[in-house]
This record gives structure tokens, sequence and C-alpha cells, in this order.
DNA sequence: CATTGACATGCGATTTTTCACATATAACAA
DNA sequence: TTGTTATATGTGAAAAATCGCATGTCAATG
């Protein structure tokens, strides 16, 4: 993994977004992360696809549901670079980190 | 500066390499950086623009030359992403971290 | 076994980024 | 002033990224 790779996967709102939440909550399956970030399905889909691809993410199907995790190969400093943004931009995630937590309280399953 | 500005900033490889030796060595003027990459000064100086319009970088012109610098306004954790990429990254710039060697030796001026 | 819900992907269209080449500007030197 | 070196930018073309929409897959459910 190359700094310009991962740097890369984080250059697009969505795929940044998607990958701070998931540093900051641990894992979280798709329909949580559509809900936080007021996407349609296919879009995130289609970047948690590329970051998938690029390693930067695992993702683990639980009956209908996939949950998408941090990489445990993912590089210490690359890990390191995702929790100081995360924690150093609280508001830059505000919005999306409270319709998350509506998503997250408002449903009985996953 | 949002982060997403920022990694906008780092998703290219030109970009992202001036950025990080620039990091390390407080300052280089455009021809460094030029003779660190082996790449065109238009391509060079049209990078440097943009990090400069985004606030990462200060230029100051002395003689002939300008030098650019990590802007003094840049967030600390912004500065520490670039610090830690650098540090733990010295394989991929090795390359342009010798040849920008090369080029500092070389010279008399500036 | 037909259906439904969660997720993935094929595809063409649109937008954004990047590039090369030529040219402009700014400072110093002769 | 003229020339030279260092740097910046205008412009149109090429390449890459992103998007929406339709459709495919997979697992659970009735």
């Amino acid at each position: 993994m190359t700094p310009l790779q991962f740097y890369k996967c984080m250059s697009e709102d969505t795929r940044l977004k998607s990958l701070l939440l998931i540093t900051i909550k641990g894992e979280l399956c798709v329909c949580d992360l559509t809900a936080a970030l007021e996407l349609s399905q296919p879009k995130v889909s289609r970047h948690l696809a590329e970051l998938r691809k690029c390693q930067l993410l695992l993702d683990e199907r639980r009956g209908k549901w996939v949950y998408y995790q941090l990489s445990p190969e993912l590089p210490s400093w690359a890990r390191e670079v995702l929790t100081l943004t995360a924690n150093e931009n609280s508001d830059f995630l505000a919005d999306c980190a409270n319709k998350l937590e509506q998503a997250l309280n408002a449903r009985s399953c996953c």
C-alpha cells in the first residue's frame, strides 16, 4: 500500500466519510452508511468496493448484511492518520455522525 | 481547510511528493522540485500553484527563485499527517529524495 | 419455490482532473 | 535596453473519476 494509493482513497467525500465513520465505530454495514451519508445504495456500495479493492477495508457477510471494517493489514501509519483525522475533525463529521446514531437507534435488527 | 480538501491535494503523485519533500526539508524552490521529481517545470509549477491556492503551501520570492514552505496556517493535525507519512514511507520517497540531494549538492547558487 | 430485502455491478453519460505546448511575467545581468 | 534564467499561466485535448439507472446475486422468509 503506497501513500499515493491510500490518499487517493481518501480524496472523495463518500469514501473519506465512510472510512472515518468506520474508524470511529469499528464496523458498519452498508445500510448504516447509506443512512448516515444520505446517499443511494449503489453509490455507497461502489465506493466501498473500491476501498475493498485497495485493501483498506475488509468485508464480512453476516446473513443479509455485509459489514465493513478497517483491514487488519492496514499499515499502522495509515491507521494513525485515520484516527487522527477523525478525532480532529468532528465538525466535518458531525452531520453524518448524527444521522448514523439515529439510524443505529431506530432499528432492532443487525 | 476541510479534510476533504486536504486529502484531494495529497491524491496526486507530484503534489504528494512535493508536500512530503517540503515537509522534510523545510523549504524548497521550484527548480529543486523539478530536479528531484524529474518533471517539466510547468507541470511542477502548476501543482504547486494548486497547493498554494488551497493554502497548504506558502510561496516567497527571493531574487529569481521562488521558495515554497508549509503554510504556518496549516492545522496541526494536517502537519502531523504530513510528518507521519514522510517518516514512515522513506521507500516511497527514496528516489526523489536522492535526486534532490544531488541537485542541492550540484549547485553553488540559491 | 417464489418473494423480499440487502448488497454488488455493467454500462453509457457526464464531470473533473491532468497534461503538453506555447506564451507571459519577473528579476537579474550584460 | 536586450538577453537570459526562473517561474507562472492560458488553452484545448486527453485521460480518469464519478454518476445514475437498470439489473444481477445472495440469503432469508413464507
